[in-house]
DNA sequence: CCTATACTTGAGTGATTCAGTCGGGATTAA
DNA sequence: TTAATCCCGACTGAATCACTCAAGTATAGG
């Protein structure tokens, strides 16, 4: 799994869509001036999001975009594993026996080492970042709480 | 943090530098030949390591490199940070109020999940990945055990 | 001292990604 | 029809990736 600003930009946009999804779609003009991301590059974004049926669109004035499913379906791993690009791990190339007798060293090892940081990031929901977004901006302004899903990762993605 | 195949090289580096580290300093010439990793490029990367003292080098015929500490004592995100840029999180620079009025949205956000991955691969030790792939290469030649590192993740780093 | 070995450094390179721009489209509410 | 909005593809400058080339410097062994 590759981590960038990329999926970040994206999980951002994602987050203000749903704090925004109460009255009806939500524009991308809209989170490009909340977020001071930029319209045409939020576009890509969204492409690709709705490609893997994250989001839904509504053409047209009113229109924009929707959460294709609760808030609490969609984790941070799904909308980073939309964006990034896949970057299989171990410069093999995904095929088995990349050395001469076995599989590379870190052929497992990196699909381990992926999975369980992966199980991580799936365990955090988009509905527990808005919750603690809504949290900070009501509350006390200081430090939030931190994000802390359940307290386990599981090894198998 | 970044996580790219820059990381990945350099840690499966680390790894064969570990695992060949019995007989005296280990030659780049050497890794580059068993791990298929340009010699050049891993020039470039134990320069890093080294500035970073996870390595020793020695000079001259017989020369090479060593662990500069035990192996119990690296783990894979000292390694990762060694070699890949800084890249701090949230476009905003790492300044507070990067907005108008408040931080930007994400700013502890990405702060609380870039502890969190971190801390994880803080809690992966060179000699953890040397053992497991000891173990591999002797023991059974099928699917090999997961890592899983201590069961939890602290939030802060 | 000589020489081969090995680390050390820096410059440069093609490919790719990042983040963004631009220019056009298609769809639809008013 | 007009304007809002999504949709799509091409393009771009900067940065990074993975790597090459070309020089060094230090040192063990003869």
């Amino acid at each position: 799994m590759r981590l960038t600003t990329k999926g970040r930009f994206a999980v951002t946009a994602m987050l203000d869509l749903a704090l925004h999804a109460t009255k009806g779609p939500v524009t991308l003009a809209g989170i490009s001036e909340r977020q001071k991301i930029s319209l045409s590059y939020l576009e890509q974004l969204f492409g690709k999001l709705r490609r893997r049926e994250l989001v839904e669109s509504v053409r047209g004035p009113g229109g924009g975009y929707n959460l294709a499913r609760e808030a609490s379906q969609v984790t941070v791993a799904d909308i980073i594993k939309a964006v990034e690009e896949p970057l299989d791990s171990t410069q093999c190339g995904g095929r088995e026996n990349c050395r001469q007798n076995q599989r590379c060293m870190t052929h497992d090892l990196w699909e381990e080492l992926n999975a369980t940081v992966f199980g991580f990031l799936e365990n955090v929901s988009l509905s527990q970042l808005v919750e603690r977004e809504r949290t900070r901006s009501v509350g006390a302004p200081g430090q939030a709480r931190p994000v802390r899903g359940p307290g386990h990762h599981p090894a198998s993605a």
